[in-house]
DNA sequence: ACTTCACGTAAAGTTTGCTTTACTATTATG
DNA sequence: CATAATAGTAAAGCAAACTTTACGTGAAGT
Protein backbone atom coordinates (compact mmCIF):
# COMPACT_ATOMS: atom_id res chain seq x y z
CA UNK A 1 0.00 0.00 0.00
CA UNK A 2 0.82 3.66 -0.55
CA UNK A 3 -0.50 6.49 0.85
CA UNK A 4 -0.42 10.61 1.03
CA UNK A 5 -0.54 10.59 5.40
CA UNK A 6 2.73 13.54 4.70
CA UNK A 7 0.70 15.46 2.15
CA UNK A 8 -2.26 15.48 4.14
CA UNK A 9 -0.80 16.10 7.27
CA UNK A 10 1.08 19.24 5.90
CA UNK A 11 -2.08 20.73 4.73
CA UNK A 12 -3.20 20.59 7.83
CA UNK A 13 0.10 22.03 9.20
CA UNK A 14 0.42 19.31 12.09
CA UNK A 15 3.28 17.56 13.09
CA UNK A 16 4.00 14.34 13.40
CA UNK A 17 3.72 14.38 17.56
CA UNK A 18 0.33 16.84 17.01
CA UNK A 19 -1.63 14.06 14.26
CA UNK A 20 -0.44 11.02 16.97
CA UNK A 21 -1.85 12.80 19.79
CA UNK A 22 -5.06 13.71 17.70
CA UNK A 23 -5.57 10.15 16.67
CA UNK A 24 -4.24 8.55 20.31
CA UNK A 25 -1.42 6.98 18.86
CA UNK A 26 2.10 6.78 18.93
CA UNK A 27 4.63 9.36 17.05
CA UNK A 28 6.01 6.34 16.19
CA UNK A 29 2.90 4.61 14.68
CA UNK A 30 2.90 8.01 12.58
CA UNK A 31 6.19 7.66 11.19
CA UNK A 32 5.74 3.98 10.40
CA UNK A 33 2.80 4.69 8.24
CA UNK A 34 4.36 7.51 6.39
CA UNK A 35 7.70 5.89 5.88
CA UNK A 36 5.71 3.07 4.53
CA UNK A 37 6.94 0.13 7.21
CA UNK A 38 2.96 -0.76 7.69
CA UNK A 39 -0.09 -0.26 7.44
CA UNK A 40 -2.94 1.15 9.90
CA UNK A 41 -5.51 -0.99 11.43
CA UNK A 42 -8.85 -0.61 9.67
CA UNK A 43 -10.21 1.56 12.45
CA UNK A 44 -6.83 3.71 12.72
CA UNK A 45 -7.57 4.49 8.63
CA UNK A 46 -10.44 5.41 9.33
CA UNK A 47 -9.93 7.93 11.87
CA UNK A 48 -6.90 9.27 9.85
CA UNK A 49 -9.59 10.17 6.71
CA UNK A 50 -12.40 11.30 9.27
CA UNK A 51 -9.64 13.91 10.65
CA UNK A 52 -8.66 14.80 7.04
CA UNK A 53 -12.16 15.07 6.20
CA UNK A 54 -11.47 12.75 3.56
CA UNK A 55 -12.21 9.23 2.33
CA UNK A 56 -10.34 6.42 3.16
CA UNK A 57 -9.05 5.53 -0.56
CA UNK A 58 -7.90 9.65 -0.99
CA UNK A 59 -5.48 8.58 1.34
CA UNK A 60 -4.75 5.54 1.10
CA UNK A 61 -4.18 3.09 -2.35
CA UNK A 62 -3.90 -0.80 -3.41
CA UNK A 63 -1.07 -1.70 -5.34
CA UNK A 64 -0.14 -5.35 -6.93
CA UNK A 65 1.23 -6.55 -3.92
CA UNK A 66 -2.03 -6.35 -1.86
CA UNK A 67 -4.12 -8.81 -4.13
CA UNK A 68 -2.71 -11.94 -3.43
CA UNK B 1 -16.30 -1.34 14.54
CA UNK B 2 -19.47 -2.97 12.96
CA UNK B 3 -19.90 -3.45 9.07
CA UNK B 4 -22.35 -4.71 7.12
CA UNK B 5 -20.24 -6.99 5.18
CA UNK B 6 -23.10 -9.97 5.14
CA UNK B 7 -25.47 -7.76 3.51
CA UNK B 8 -23.10 -7.07 1.06
CA UNK B 9 -22.14 -10.94 0.10
CA UNK B 10 -25.72 -11.50 0.26
CA UNK B 11 -26.79 -8.73 -2.15
CA UNK B 12 -23.48 -10.12 -4.73
CA UNK B 13 -24.93 -13.87 -3.24
CA UNK B 14 -21.69 -14.94 -2.80
CA UNK B 15 -21.11 -17.85 -0.10
CA UNK B 16 -18.32 -17.44 2.64
CA UNK B 17 -16.55 -19.75 0.76
CA UNK B 18 -16.93 -18.02 -2.21
CA UNK B 19 -16.05 -14.64 -1.28
CA UNK B 20 -13.01 -16.34 0.88
CA UNK B 21 -11.60 -17.40 -2.36
CA UNK B 22 -12.59 -13.75 -4.68
CA UNK B 23 -10.45 -12.14 -1.79
CA UNK B 24 -7.39 -14.33 -1.46
CA UNK B 25 -8.09 -15.17 2.48
CA UNK B 26 -9.78 -18.19 4.38
CA UNK B 27 -13.31 -18.66 5.27
CA UNK B 28 -12.61 -17.96 8.88
CA UNK B 29 -11.27 -14.88 8.10
CA UNK B 30 -15.02 -13.96 6.77
CA UNK B 31 -16.39 -16.00 9.13
CA UNK B 32 -14.77 -13.31 11.72
CA UNK B 33 -15.30 -10.04 10.18
CA UNK B 34 -18.97 -11.03 9.73
CA UNK B 35 -18.87 -11.99 13.60
CA UNK B 36 -16.82 -9.18 14.62
CA UNK B 37 -14.26 -11.13 16.29
CA UNK B 38 -11.82 -8.28 14.94
CA UNK B 39 -11.43 -6.06 11.77
CA UNK B 40 -9.77 -6.76 8.70
CA UNK B 41 -6.29 -5.01 8.21
CA UNK B 42 -6.91 -2.09 5.84
CA UNK B 43 -5.70 -3.17 2.59
CA UNK B 44 -8.35 -6.33 3.22
CA UNK B 45 -10.92 -3.89 3.79
CA UNK B 46 -10.35 -2.29 0.77
CA UNK B 47 -10.23 -5.20 -1.75
CA UNK B 48 -13.75 -5.91 0.05
CA UNK B 49 -14.60 -2.51 -0.75
CA UNK B 50 -13.46 -2.83 -4.08
CA UNK B 51 -15.20 -5.83 -4.54
CA UNK B 52 -18.52 -5.12 -3.67
CA UNK B 53 -17.70 -1.83 -6.15
CA UNK B 54 -18.05 0.50 -2.65
CA UNK B 55 -15.98 2.81 -0.28
CA UNK B 56 -14.69 1.56 3.09
CA UNK B 57 -17.10 3.69 4.42
CA UNK B 58 -19.70 2.23 3.12
CA UNK B 59 -19.08 -1.24 4.72
CA UNK B 60 -17.16 0.18 7.63
CA UNK B 61 -18.41 1.51 10.60
CA UNK B 62 -16.33 3.21 13.47
CA UNK B 63 -17.96 3.13 17.08
CA UNK B 64 -17.18 4.85 20.03
CA UNK B 65 -14.43 2.66 21.56
CA UNK B 66 -12.83 2.61 18.11
CA UNK B 67 -11.43 6.44 19.76
CA UNK B 68 -9.23 5.97 22.60
C1' DA C 1 26.98 27.72 22.26
C1' DC C 2 22.54 26.12 23.78
C1' DT C 3 17.93 24.81 23.46
C1' DT C 4 13.88 23.53 21.08
C1' DC C 5 11.31 21.49 17.40
C1' DA C 6 10.44 18.24 13.90
C1' DC C 7 11.90 14.13 11.96
C1' DG C 8 14.20 9.78 11.93
C1' DT C 9 16.20 4.92 13.47
C1' DA C 10 16.35 0.71 16.32
C1' DA C 11 15.00 -2.89 19.43
C1' DA C 12 12.13 -5.45 22.49
C1' DG C 13 7.55 -6.65 23.80
C1' DT C 14 2.33 -6.99 23.55
C1' DT C 15 -1.82 -7.32 20.90
C1' DT C 16 -4.40 -8.35 16.96
C1' DG C 17 -5.13 -10.23 12.18
C1' DC C 18 -5.05 -14.29 9.67
C1' DT C 19 -4.10 -19.25 8.65
C1' DT C 20 -4.79 -24.10 9.13
C1' DT C 21 -7.10 -27.97 10.88
C1' DA C 22 -10.71 -30.24 12.77
C1' DC C 23 -15.18 -30.73 14.29
C1' DT C 24 -20.53 -29.47 14.69
C1' DA C 25 -25.28 -28.01 12.98
C1' DT C 26 -28.74 -26.92 9.65
C1' DT C 27 -30.96 -27.08 5.45
C1' DA C 28 -31.77 -28.81 0.99
C1' DT C 29 -31.74 -32.40 -2.43
C1' DG C 30 -31.07 -37.22 -4.76
C1' DC D 1 -31.09 -42.19 4.35
C1' DA D 2 -26.94 -40.11 2.35
C1' DT D 3 -24.41 -36.38 0.90
C1' DA D 4 -23.49 -31.73 -0.32
C1' DA D 5 -23.59 -26.89 0.68
C1' DT D 6 -23.47 -23.22 3.93
C1' DA D 7 -22.50 -21.37 8.24
C1' DG D 8 -20.50 -21.74 12.75
C1' DT D 9 -17.00 -22.76 16.84
C1' DA D 10 -12.36 -23.61 18.83
C1' DA D 11 -7.51 -23.82 19.30
C1' DA D 12 -2.72 -23.40 18.08
C1' DG D 13 0.65 -20.81 15.63
C1' DC D 14 2.73 -17.26 12.65
C1' DA D 15 2.86 -12.51 10.99
C1' DA D 16 1.83 -7.84 11.22
C1' DA D 17 0.37 -3.62 13.86
C1' DC D 18 1.40 -0.86 17.60
C1' DT D 19 3.69 0.61 22.01
C1' DT D 20 7.49 2.24 24.76
C1' DT D 21 12.04 3.75 25.38
C1' DA D 22 16.11 5.59 24.00
C1' DC D 23 19.16 7.74 21.02
C1' DG D 24 20.73 10.63 16.63
C1' DT D 25 20.31 14.64 13.30
C1' DG D 26 19.52 19.05 11.18
C1' DA D 27 17.27 23.59 11.25
C1' DA D 28 15.73 27.77 13.68
C1' DG D 29 15.88 30.93 17.28
C1' DT D 30 17.87 33.20 21.53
Amino acid sequence: MKNKLVDYRKIFHYSQDKLAEKLGVSRQTIISIEKGKYNPSLPLAMIIAEVFQAKVEDIFFLEEEDYK
